[in-house]
DNA sequence: TTAAATAGTATCCTTTTTGATACTATACAA
DNA sequence: TTGTATAGTATCAAAAAGGATACTATTTAA
């Protein structure tokens, strides 16, 4: 691999990614299609109101999610996953997959360090 | 793609990689070899000292990088990509791939933009 | 008249991240 | 004796991110 690091976009996939909720939220609308807001935020545990609304508002202007409000009271708002949206889950899955082994190797060094220290 | 938001370990992988400088410092030791601290730091423009030891520790933390010291004076530092740290590269380029279509994507979206507005 | 439901805002505060700057140790060279 | 090179620390300040809480609008139901 060579990626000019000049030229590197890693960043610009990753500032969509990032936020503390921003991946739990695309797993959920991935994995139950479209929700509303408060299924999300009844999905989502401990996330308060302003976060969840922050987050689909930045996930929204990057076109990875559609929010389609309807005329009613009380209100309905529904968002889901855009097509070009969809184009994100194999980082997803990629990340999901590094990350699940990720945590056996830590657990496998911490396992060494404490053996080493008990002999 | 179904992974279970609950048991989600996108942020194990993503935890990693943010930081305003660690896909930068990555891709300059993947693309160069070891590098020494001062190259690092020429390497990574605006980047003060501080930061650069900080993501580096880091990094090494996580077993990505491994940190090589020579009893010399003045001090040599060698940093390099772990063998483990390269199974990090697809992901990275995968990410890069991503940024740099969104990047178009964000273009088109903004031309066409101003193409309605001045019609 | 009051309460409930939904999808938010607004305000204030705390924590985390990032940055600027100055400082340190040590050996050698001038 | 002063300066240089390298790889850092230490300290303080600024900015960004995250969180708690209270508030709003509107219609229907009790």
């Amino acid at each position: 691999m060579t990626i000019e690091p000049e030229l590197c976009k890693v960043e610009d996939a990753l500032g969509i990614l990032v936020g503390k909720w921003k991946p739990i939220i695309l797993l959920h609308l991935m994995k139950n299609g479209t929700q509303r807001f408060s299924e999300l935020k009844r999905s989502v545990l401990g996330i308060t109101q302003k976060m969840l609304t922050k987050q689909l508002r930045e996930l929204e202007d990057e076109d990875i999610i559609e929010r389609v409000v309807y005329p009613q009271v009380p209100p309905k708002v529904e968002y889901s996953i855009t097509e070009y949206g969809k184009s994100l889950e194999p980082i997803l899955a990629a990340m999901h997959e590094w990350g699940t082994n990720h945590t056996i190797h830590k657990q496998q060094k911490l396992m060494k360090k404490t053996t080493e220290q008990s002999s």
